[in-house]
DNA sequence: CTAATTGTAATTATACTAGTTACAAATATT
DNA sequence: AATATTTGTAACTAGTATAATTACAATTAG
């Protein structure tokens, strides 16, 4: 149980947000179709929220909304609410400097880390919670 | 510690050994660069090795060499050989398949996800560990 | 007032990681 | 042939991130 599934949760419920834009969806819902703890969607929830991409109403007819229509919602949006920096890791301990290539490898590094994770962001960028709610509406047609 | 920075030093070691082309390198003297323990070394170029990138000699003169030119390998080369799949990850447990959302949105989420990934693994395609000695090179000259 | 819901802290079990020790297998040098 | 050095791996350890879970205060509709 080490690998992050943070983001592929944020697509589900923001799918599921996206799909109930009507009535409030509490977490013990929401948790019914991600199959897990309603906690753990609460925790996500949280997370949307402070990005602005959801709001969530306390007591007993609450529950979260989108904040905003599923098309100005973009995957990079959650990924970046949820996964704070996924960026691949860099040396556990830093390199020794007294070599050549220990003494410059990291900015070198960094700057290849960027270009690689710039590319997966701007893919991210190009797809809308609406499309994603759309793509899942097809497949239940089918 | 629950971070992977195995590319980092994969791209770290395959940067000694083209700068080190003449001589072997033992793992002793690249750990010493890395600043790690050589059995993490040793472990990174044997996933290489496996990929036809480095070979490596036993023995009193022993130690690893690039198996090809450095323009020749390049870090989705290395990216692949060492990090098997980095892919982001999915559901931990399967969504609940009577909801409409959790019956379809795994392909849904795996469509997503392999893009983003390629996205990813193009611009690592792009680049070569010739072009990360050079670099490495070029910041140790300034 | 009551019941239902969010928000969050605390705890737990699991898994992955790098680091480390240990040692057999291989090999160049003498 | 003997020796010293190096790789290749297995086994183990400590540290840490994760999701799941329990618990409970704060909020709110009816």
């Amino acid at each position: 149980m080490a690998r992050n599934c943070r983001f592929a949760v944020a697509v589900h419920i923001t799918a599921v947000l996206a799909l109930h834009r009507d009535t409030p969806a509490t977490s013990d819902w929401i948790a019914g179709s991600v199959n897990t703890n309603p906690v753990v969607v609460r925790r996500i929830l949280s997370a949307l929220a402070k990005a602005g991409l959801v709001t969530s109403q306390r007591g007993i007819a609450g529950g979260s909304f989108l904040a905003r229509d599923p098309e100005d919602i973009s995957l990079l949006d959650l990924y970046r609410a949820v996964d704070e920096q996924e960026a691949q890791a860099l040396h556990h301990q830093p390199p020794n400097p007294k070599c050549p290539v220990g003494a410059h490898i990291v900015p070198v590094l960094v700057d290849i880390l960027t270009k690689a994770e710039t590319a997966k962001e701007k893919e991210l960028g190009r797809i809308s919670i609406g499309d994603v709610a759309a793509a899942v509406k097809a497949r239940a047609a089918a």
